[in-house]
DNA sequence: TCGATATAATCAGCATTAGGATTAATAGTG
DNA sequence: CACTATTAATCCTAATGCTGATTATATCGA
């Protein structure tokens, strides 16, 4: 019996890194007219839901990486969906707020979000789908502390 | 009633990115002495399995898309840990394979991956881990086709 | 044989993710 | 008040991932 060197491509790491990859590729086909990446929206939304923040709070909610939340929020507001200004109290924060256009779009896109969330777990039955979102937020909620985006 | 509007961090895409990050930071965790991403641990994994091959053919075992297989590849070789020389036969061809350094160090790195893919999965109940991995292969299976590394 | 087609690898460019260093600003302590 | 520590944002660097273009090579059909 040799056979104990498992097989890299079931690992758990492995299949993670791949539905990922997936999941990308239907948000990005299903929401292409839009322009909007899945970092993008989750910036969007959480500026629609929790309204203006800072950088750092705003990596918080959405679980992104400060220095990657500075480089998507500098897109957006390249683009014209929010806005950054320092805080006049504390001079360190940038607080981060949906422009009018930003508000429109993150209202717009959202059929076409849950479409492609639609056809991530299409291959899985109603129940399997509930079930692997539940697995996946009991992992998540154990490691919380593991990735530096809290 | 208006709460339809569902919660983007409970979405399966949001949620497999997380746990992703959480994946891949465990990994590193694990492995740090080895100065190995998980990438790079796929590569030489395929490699010690399936012998030398193309780089094609390796981004398809490892489900590596083929522009990011020749950077991962080039930084391989840079560190000694493989060779790729083209084919005589077909001189469009670059045939990848382990050198004795890379050979050594796919092995003796191989406890403390199985150490990072027994931490991923530690919150879930023996069952449930079992159960998830099932779910992620029966999703990407179904979706093979839409990331370009098939 | 010549020309069109196909294929492997690479490159350029952009987005995502993170670590580490730096800068600017604030807060806290003696 | 001055010195220290902390904190938010940014920059640099590096790895991952994909699109599209380019180059070199090979193949197939007329």
């Amino acid at each position: 019996m040799v056979e104990d060197t498992g097989d890299f491509t079931r690992f758990p790491g492995n299949l993670l890194r791949r539905c990922h990859q997936v999941a990308v590729a239907l948000f990005l086909d299903e929401c292409s007219e839009f322009n909007l990446t899945p970092l993008q929206y989750a910036i969007l939304a959480a500026l629609e839901k929790d309204g203006p923040q800072d950088q750092i709070t705003l990596g918080g909610a959405t679980a992104i990486d400060r220095t990657t939340v500075t480089v998507v929020t500098r897109n957006l507001e390249e683009h014209g969906l929010i806005e950054r200004k320092k805080s006049p109290r504390d001079k360190r924060y940038n607080i981060v707020s949906l422009t009018n256009s930003g508000r429109e779009v993150v209202r717009d896109i959202l059929p076409a979000v849950e479409n492609a969330q639609r056809r991530i777990v299409e291959p899985l039955e109603k129940e399997e789908a509930v079930q692997l979102i539940m697995l996946l937020e009991k992992m998540m909620a154990a490691n919380n502390k593991l990735s530096r985006a809290r």
